[in-house]
DNA sequence: GCATGTGAAACAGTTCACAGCG
DNA sequence: CGCTGTGAACTGTTTCACATGC
């Protein structure tokens, strides 16, 4: 199959599958088998290769997939290459945490913007970054060329801040608010809750 | 249905519903129909229907659903009310962050142990518990009835830290380590990570 | 009368297994 | 000959639509 949409299962499964490609090229290796791809990824060999074909992407029968060329394809995907400016919207424990995560930067992220609301933190700086207001929100997303932005703000103001940045333009957001939230229009979201997995994980331990 | 296993997917969807009754005991609503339970989860309700028949669960035909009897259902499901010990592995700025995450204790988890390998970190307090050493996770676990981890070290260290929490008796483990882990026998693990999240976010971004 | 709970239908995702190509 | 790419079978999930019972 050529390049049609990506299932969504199938799209959550790509970052994993170039993170397997840049360990292999750190490694040297050039070409490596659906089967072995597929070990190192956590998944079944046929899942893989179905993956794989949405992509349109080309192995060759008898020898596997060039190491090279399968990653470029899959950094091309999604966007990897690409600079992307990211804003933290809230910047509390959680929004520091994720303005120094050193695991962005190879990824191509950039944490170019931070806002806050609360006068105490706007104007601290923090991982290099000075903290801005909310509502300098619009200018900050146009000046700095932000195409992302995380939530972490508390579950009470989410929404408003969700709405915030859609307005100032921002198309795709991560969301750590332990909210369900109402997606203003055009606007890519998806939600981490930490309290939530916690709570799924419970249901597998033994009881009282 | 009565309580045979809960599908996957309904699974993760049932914290939703535990928060959405949460706000509705708070706000002295007594009776509440799939309806709208459904728009405030932001879910079809014949979706939340088939969610909660997998729980045995019982509203009532013309009427809808006893708010707090539901909630109480919810909670007994995922475990809420019994205690839940966490210990945080990796004490970096994440570690740090998940430690004193306030969203955490209403939801019934203490984190009651937090441990790194670094002798720079360890000994300091975070969050009003002091940091142990990796090597003495056993005991921590044990004196403090640690039931769940979760995973804040670098990618490199993950599958040895979860390994090492295996070991010591937890099996339930949140990882936000960026790396496919094998997952030792008896043991559940979820993942979150971050970057991949963003590169999900990335592909439906405009290309170059 | 009205909203639940659930068969049945529709849809989506995964796995099998092999034809076909390098 | 070995491995990809993919029809076909299968498994799981969502949605429909209505009989049932409060």
């Amino acid at each position: 199959m050529t390049s049609t949409a990506v299932p969504p299962q199938t799209l959550t499964r790509l970052p994993v599958y170039a993170r397997v490609l840049d360990d292999l090229v750190r490694r040297g290796v050039v070409t490596a088998s659906s089967v072995e791809l597929a070990a190192a990824a956590g998944v079944e060999s046929a899942q893989l290769r179905r993956d794989l074909s949405h992509l349109g992407s080309y192995g060759k029968r008898g020898v596997g997939y060039d190491v090279a060329e399968l990653r470029a394809q899959l950094r091309g995907a999604l966007g990897v290459g690409r600079r992307r400016g990211v804003v933290v919207v809230g910047v509390g424990n959680l929004g520091r945490a994720v303005a120094s995560y050193a695991g962005l930067v190879p990824r191509g992220f950039e944490v170019v913007a931070l806002v806050d609301v609360d006068p105490q933190v706007v104007g601290t700086t923090v991982a290099g970054v000075e903290v801005g207001d909310l509502a300098d929100l619009p200018r900050l997303v146009a000046e700095r060329e932000v195409s992302l932005a995380v939530l972490t703000v508390p579950g009470a103001a989410a929404q408003d801040a969700l709405d915030a940045v859609a307005a100032s333009g921002v198309r795709s957001v991560l969301s750590f608010a332990p909210r369900a939230l109402t997606v203003p229009d055009g606007v890519a979201l998806r939600s981490v809750d930490v309290a939530a997995e916690l709570q799924i994980l419970s249901y597998y331990l033994p009881p009282v």
